[in-house]
DNA sequence: TATGAATGAGCTTTCATTCAT
DNA sequence: AATGAATGAAAGCTCATTCAT
């Protein structure tokens, strides 16, 4: 069989091709938080890297170790999303409304408390005060624009960093899903309508 | 340290002696709130139990079979006690904070969201849909009192499920733990109070 | 609900009830032919009896003292059978024919040799033994059928036992079934019919 | 005995080590034809091939694909054998006398009905039909067999597929022991002559 | 006569991890 | 950088059997 002929001066590795490190983690990533830590093994996550258990654990040591990565990128592009929602000059609440609407509108839960209880139960000491760690940023995040907006008085004076958590507690009311399958609200839009009025109503001026 | 060693067959009758089945599921109940589903090994229940795997068997079919009821058996222990408080005469808020206050002292985190999502994860079909009428029950008491106090007038009209669930949501604030363990407020008597007032400002007139 | 007056003198244990002991025996013999020793618990046994595992071991020591009960009960109703046909005054070759079709017809396939590699593989020395004993008196009673056949000159001098063998053998043929659960032959009749001639072309006159 | 100690992760290369999944086959086809497929646990195997279980399962996903493989390696050896002895010069009669002869000395009983008894029963329906396949061939190789030599003339006009059949069928009548352990003709030699006779006399001209 | 409760040993399967290549 | 081969430990589950009632 002959090949075609390679192009002069490409290199051999497809251009496209990520490297395998960001791949692993990123399928880690998608996987782990949709299937939970103990329901996904580590041949599960190489299968669908395409690639063998070893490379997984070439590059990531441990299970535990994949897993903390896993979290910290997830709430890393969490918070990423939320930093370039709230960046926008639109009114405070339009904002948290959109907030609201794009993780209603993503595939899967983001429920921090969630990933934190799968952590603790499952990652070593040291793991688990990285991932604290990086949960901490994403409600400061949050907290820091409740804290800005109090100062511009656009709510109330208040504890900011309860408003963020209570703000992150309220957005999981609009993944609740009943034993049919049917949510609270019809539309992601319509559920983020409601529950920022009810949020803004306890903080809003 | 040795447990005392157990003979084949039927033990003799102990007249002081908990049934067997209630001590399984007690058990069960607890091993699987605190470490979840996957983390407690049929094996862990029968060593909690002083008995062997196999009388786990005996009475529970499978680990799933015996998660739906432990997870049933939960709900309904906290239904009865949210009814308790609920029933009594003080002020609508009043019973809330106590309500809050009450889950709070309780050593676990009882966080709906996350056994439902360990049931759906780890259960059959049916098992989910079992869990899932338990957990319905759970809120529609919640959702009851709200539709009473509405009609009462003391909150406003509105959907009364929803505020059902940002209440619980809301709830849950009052769990969070930093990484130093820290909570948001001191006391679980100040937390309570932190969070109902926050639903207050929303609902209530 | 007021009970239908009791007959006089009739006994209260109903008369069509057979003993317990027959029923168990029954119940095992008919679940080991289908499914075979290790596939049939002890509890499938109880279930399909409407009892209990331990009335089983009331009546039967071990599961293989049932399972020798069984068998030499299933082989002394085979000879039964095979006796009442070869005792019929038409000719043998009808006889024979006649014998094959019967156990053709039957639901489950009657293949000694099957069982009595199970009775080999999990009976103890003297449970074989009793095996073996019943099943040589199965043999027997075709041998000796054969041996009369010769000294009528139905069929040709020869080794008796051997024809009991090749007879039974040939038997089996008509259980065949193939990938699609095609027969080799399209009724039971036919079967019969061509085993006999098969075999009756090597012994008969 | 104690083994000697493997350690963790992969061997160290030794040319002369024929490949571990051909090994752990040919092991498990042996273990499962002399004790059947309930008789032997995947322990047993990985015993025998001195690895561990979980070596086994590296090859084999489940125990049903093992004892698939295993009956069907036996099948195709056995067919390989039955090509070798029906190609040869010498007179069919013959030919077949020397294919009953050799299977007789075999250790192990070789009774196609007692392996497909144990397929069925313990086989997912996809298995089943590979098995099926097999056995099929290996009644197509006798069954031409018989249908070259029909035309030919040496031996009657007739149903080839019933003649492969008989001929199997009849060929297990040598490995009959009764409770003693005696067989029925005191060599293998005489046995598949007295065999072969009783066959030739229905198909032979 | 019959049962309910319990066990110990075994089974199939899964999984995180290791290591020579 | 990536892999194939192997392991030890544990998990869920089954089953023959025992024994007080």
């Amino acid at each position: 069989m002959k090949q075609s002929p390679r192009v002069l001066g490409r290199p051999r590795n497809d251009i496209n091709a990520k490297p395998t490190k960001a791949v692993v983690l990123e399928t880690a990533t998608k996987l782990f938080i949709k299937e939970g830590y103990k329901n996904i093994s580590m041949d599960d996550v190489a299968k669908a890297c395409n690639v063998t258990k070893a490379t997984i654990y070439y590059y990531y040591p441990t299970k535990g170790e994949l897993y903390t990565s896993a979290l910290i990128e997830m709430m890393n592009k969490i918070r990423q999303a939320i930093i370039r929602i709230l960046e926008q000059s639109k009114p405070f609440k339009e904002r948290l409304e959109e907030l609201v609407e794009v993780h209603l509108s993503a595939t899967v839960a983001i429920d921090m408390k969630n990933f934190m209880r799968e952590a603790t139960m499952n990652l070593s000491e040291s793991q688990i005060l990285k991932v604290h760690a990086s949960e901490n940023e994403l409600y400061k995040t949050i907290q820091q624009a409740m804290q800005i907006e109090m100062e511009k008085g656009t709510i109330h004076q208040g504890n900011a960093e309860f408003f963020a958590h209570t703000f992150l507690s309220l957005m999981t009311v609009g993944y609740f899903k009943d034993g049919e399958g049917n949510r609270l609200f019809q539309t992601e839009a319509i559920a983020a309508k409601e529950i920022v009025d009810f949020f803004w109503k306890s903080v809003g001026k």
